[in-house]
RNA sequence: GUGGGCGUAGCUCAGCAGGUAGAGCUCCGCGUUGUGGUCGCGGCGGUCGCCGGUUCGAAUCCGGUCGCUCACCCCA
């Protein structure tokens, strides 16, 4: 038997009602919403160089380490599905020249990205994201902006309930020191932490704040915690931007544990969570890399952005697919009905009229006919007559049953009379 | 990769003390030999995931395998 083909593990065919939701989202609620904040589209290539994730993301990170779709161009280049936004929105900056922009530059993105997980509730290996990166500021104003902008997007998009939890990771010296400060306490109790954890004391010490794993949760909830070891200037640059987010009435909780899989944070580090999304409750989050641009050989670059789910966005909304548009007219066909004329009336209808209009395609019996043009909604049906004498077309208005029979059809106005009817609602 | 749950019509599911398959929804037709949304009747549609075993006989029992799903890990 020939395989069933199917999509692949992970990924999902889009319909058109789920895909009604996903632009409305992009383009009425998302788009406007960065138009306002100055922030312009920017679509970068679905595959980069290897390196940049590498590089950029961070090879001690699941991400890079076990989750990377790659393989080998006909050049002999190791090229890779993209699995995150930032990267090469801070590649396509240094790229272009973008630092001799006035700054800070603002960027949004919309697309698929990839990563080889084991897919389960909210967690597919093609997703989609929103992502907004905003570049060369580390005014904590800055920061403000882009989470409001987050959580102005989670509202619009219907989301309630969503939690924001912020922390700050600090940067510099201190963050070394709280570095080696946390491994040390974590080998003192290797014993009690999770395989997984314990194995990446060196490469990611921070991470064990994340683990669910019973052991290591009461491990670290005696653990040093990084907020409180931060440089008095990031401590003042992250109160800053509490005091900017109350301003904005945005609700947040100072999570000291909070971490984020990404090597390339610094400082600001915030995530959006929403109970309604099952284990993987994470709806969207991010924070500032200002060491990313530079390490990506670009000049030295402060940003700051987010990235956050479609799937997941839509899933904590619940929101209710908007409707189709219903058709001005939907033509009907009695048998022995001059099919080329009834053809020619409905693109006269769509491109002179400007109308939504259909034709039926299926040769259903006139009473499947009149079924299927009330299914889909149309305003007026027109039925192109079998040439028994009794008419050549007639109009007739589906909310209110009325019907005229319309002749002449050779003549020159005859299709005009006949749209003229469908946009008056047959009364002319 | 590891563990739990599940795989029967397009969709949601029933059937499982083993006797060769059903419902609802959808779709199409008829009821009005030219006219709809309700209702009634009828029809289309399934190698019961796949392979093997037990049995006179398996969707129903056993083994394997594939797939889906949830969870761990991690993250959007």
């Amino acid at each position: 038997m020939a395989e069933k083909l199917q999509a692949p593990r992970g990924t999902f065919d889009v319909l058109p009602d789920n895909a009604a939701l996903r632009t409305q989202l992009i383009d009425q609620i998302a788009g406007p919403l960065f138009a306002q904040a100055g922030y312009g589209r920017i679509d970068t290539p679905i595959f980069e160089d290897t390196a940049l994730f590498a590089r950029g993301v961070g090879e001690s990170t699941d991400i890079v380490s076990k989750e990377m779709y790659t393989f080998t161009d006909q050049g002999d280049r190791s090229q890779t599905l993209r699995p995150e936004g930032t990267a090469p929105v801070c590649r396509a900056y240094v790229e272009h020249g973008m630092h001799k922009l006035p700054q800070p530059v603002k960027l949004w993105y919309e697309g698929p990205f990839f990563r080889q997980e084991a897919p389960q509730a909210g967690r597919y290996r093609q997703f989609f994201q929103i992502g907004a990166e905003a570049l060369g500021s580390d005014d904590p104003a800055l920061d403000a902006e882009s989470i409001v902008l987050a959580a102005r997007l989670l509202d619009g998009a219907g989301v309630t309930g969503a939690r924001l939890r912020i922390g700050s990771l600090g940067s510099g010296p201190e963050r070394a020191a709280y570095s080696a400060a946390l491994k040390t306490y974590l080998r003192a109790h290797e014993s009690e932490l999770s395989h997984d954890v314990a194995a990446r004391i060196d490469l990611n010490p921070l991470r064990a704040f994340d683990a669910k794993h019973e052991g290591t949760q009461a491990v670290m909830a005696n653990a040093p915690r990084l907020l409180e070891s931060i440089s008095a200037e990031d401590r003042e640059h992250f109160d800053e931007v509490l005091a900017l987010l109350d301003a904005a009435n945005v609700e947040y909780e100072v999570d000291t544990t909070l971490v984020r899989g990404l090597d390339y944070y610094t400082r600001t580090l915030f995530e959006f969570t929403s109970d309604k999304l099952g284990a993987q409750s994470g709806v969207g989050g991010g924070g500032r890399y200002d060491g990313l641009v530079e390490m990506l050989g670009g000049p030295a670059t402060p940003g700051i952005g987010w990235a956050a789910g479609i799937e997941r966005i839509l899933a904590a909304a619940e929101a209710e697919a908007p409707q189709a548009q219903h058709p001005a007219a939907y033509i009907a066909l009695d048998e022995g009905a001059d099919r080329a004329a009834a053809f020619a009336l409905l693109l006269k209808l769509r491109e002179v009229h400007g109308l939504a209009a259909q034709i039926e395609l299926a040769g259903r019996s006139m009473k499947g006919q009149l079924k299927a043009a009330s299914r889909v909604g149309a305003k007026s049906l027109v039925i192109f007559g079998g040439g028994r004498g009794q008419y050549d077309a007639a109009v007739k208005n589906l909310t209110t049953g009325e019907q005229i029979e319309l002749d002449g059809l050779t003549a020159g106005d005859y299709y005009d009379r006949i749209a003229e009817r469908v946009l008056a609602g047959i009364k002319v």
